[in-house]
RNA sequence: GGAGAGAUGGCCGAGUGGUCGAAGGCGCGCGCCUGCUAAGCGCGUAUACGGGUAACACCGUAUCGAGGGUUCGAAUCCCUCUCUCUCCGCCA
């Protein structure tokens, strides 16, 4: 069977080519990428529509020879035989036209969303607001590179030995400073967020990387076991929003909201030589993600919420951050409209980026095929699909290390991380 | 990893080469009937793409786990794969 794999609505493409090719300006899609699509559509079209009035005629002879007594069956047939060859061609010609139109329609990234301000890349983005006092110090705040092994919390070096550059092993209290952010951060969305928890396999099809968009364009961003044809997931976000593919959702279960908790890979490649020094960037790391379905009418105060259950995370552990909305130029290949929270590191002295909070709209929908009946006699939408870390770990981990760091080389440990902890409050230099 | 069984519509379940997108039942929807309820009766009840329409209607094609093959014609025959179940082995 044609996969059907539209990532914007090929008729909007059709019928309002010009208004598609100005919204695509904005996120640096040549208006080319466009002419090309709607060329492999007409060409797509056409070998469809041969195609089918071939197939409409055998059927119909096909249906006249089965009436026939069977005796004279094997002589009519005969006659058909030069019409199946040249349905075979015709169907070969459909199959690469379908092939051509899919692979620039995976291409085309998603139309930015109204609200979201122009501008050509990250100098245009937008600080949103500001939230908390970055830590203050009458000494020289260190940064968690010197904190962590201190505390016996981290080994830089093992991590190297085992696996390599851009690994390291928590150990000790960081391990399970780890578990604590990870139990603390599931408990209050699941809790009070009214997220549904739910642990995701860690590898998967190639087609849930198609789904959320990971592929075909970043193919080179994933590890990918050959062998068995599995792919490393880099975030949960792939598992989770795949949870649906090719389902049509009752819609009296939206809105959906879960959080996972999950390694996540990645290789790396494109930030060789950049944030090598700590944990901040590396080939794996924890995260804990929200991810959303809902109706198209809801999307935006999803977003909104969304955006605000990830801010609810930094806010209980006393993290000074800031809210940072991507311009069109910044925006990802498959987000409409997307905000980064940014937790402030003052050891390093540096924003981090902990979160990154998207509206797909339905582009994630139509490549994954996920659908909802509005009521139960409706016709199937697309849902729209949101996601945002909540939070990455290895980064609040740093935040919280080199936030709470105290001159005698300890750490004190936010409030909301002791019951997690024992009840420790201190964590000592060994 | 070894052996066997299976995969049909929302569900159950017929169908082994032709008029089958698929009997029948259940469920569901609409209507009728019945002074409640239950039963009964009638009609309807998948998805996608293309054409068509102001919008409906309507027309065509595809889909009976997936892919390929045989044939004028495949849910039905052949091959490959995937998944599920049972037994054995192995494990966390």
């Amino acid at each position: 069977m044609l996969k059907k794999a539209a990532m914007l609505d090929i008729r909007l493409i059709r019928e309002r080519p010009d208004f598609v090719k100005d919204e695509l300006a904005k996120v640096q899609c040549p208006p080319s990428a466009i002419d090309a699509l709607l060329e492999a559509d007409r060409v797509r079209r056409e070998a469809l529509q041969a195609l089918e009035s071939r197939r409409a005629e055998r059927t119909r002879r096909s249906k006249e020879i089965g009436a026939l007594p069977p005796e004279e069956r094997k002589a009519a047939g005969a006659a058909l035989k030069s019409l199946s060859d040249e349905i075979a061609a015709a169907e070969a010609a459909a199959a690469d036209a379908e092939a051509r139109f899919d692979t620039l329609m995976l291409e085309v990234p998603n139309l930015p969303h109204p609200d979201v301000p122009v501008g050509p890349d990250d100098s245009a983005n937008v600080v949103v607001r500001n939230v908390g006092e970055p830590a203050t110090f009458d000494f020289t705040p260190l940064p968690h590179w010197d904190i962590g092994p201190a505390l016996g919390a981290i080994d830089f070096e093992r991590g190297v030995k085992i696996s390599g550059t851009r690994f390291y092993v928590l150990t000790g209290i960081g391990a399970r400073l780890q578990r604590a952010l990870i139990s603390f951060m599931l408990d209050v969305h699941t809790r009070d967020h009214g997220y549904v928890e739910v642990y995701p396999p860690a590898m998967v099809k190639e087609q849930c990387l198609v789904g959320t968009g990971n592929l075909p364009k970043f193919a080179d961003t994933v590890y990918r076991d050959i062998e068995e044809d599995f792919w490393f997931v880099p975030t949960a976000e792939v598992p989770v929003t795949n949870l649906y593919r090719e389902e049509i959702i009752d819609g009296a279960t939206l809105p959906i909201r879960h959080v996972a908790y999950s390694p996540c890979f990645r290789r790396e490649k494109m930030s060789a030589g950049r944030d090598v020094r700590g944990i901040k960037r590396g080939h794996q790391f924890d995260k804990v993600e929200m991810v959303k379905f809902v109706r198209p009418e809801d999307s935006d105060a999803a977003l909104a919420s969304l955006l605000d259950d990830a801010e609810d995370i930094c806010r209980r552990l006393g993290l000074a951050h800031r809210v940072i909305q991507m311009c069109t130029g910044d925006l990802s290949f498959t987000a409409a409209i997307k905000f980064d929270v940014e937790v402030w590191a003052p050891g390093c002295g540096e924003w981090l980026e902990v979160s990154s909070c998207s509206s797909f709209r339905d582009f994630q929908a139509r490549r994954a095929n996920i659908r909802f009946r509005p009521t139960p006699q409706a016709k199937p939408e697309y849902v729209h699909t949101l996601n945002g870390s909540g939070l990455a770990l290895p980064r609040v981990l740093i935040a919280v290390l080199e936030t709470y760091q105290q001159a005698d080389g300890s750490v004190r440990v936010p409030e909301a991380l002791r019951p997690y902890l024992g009840g420790l409050e201190v964590l000592r230099p060994v």
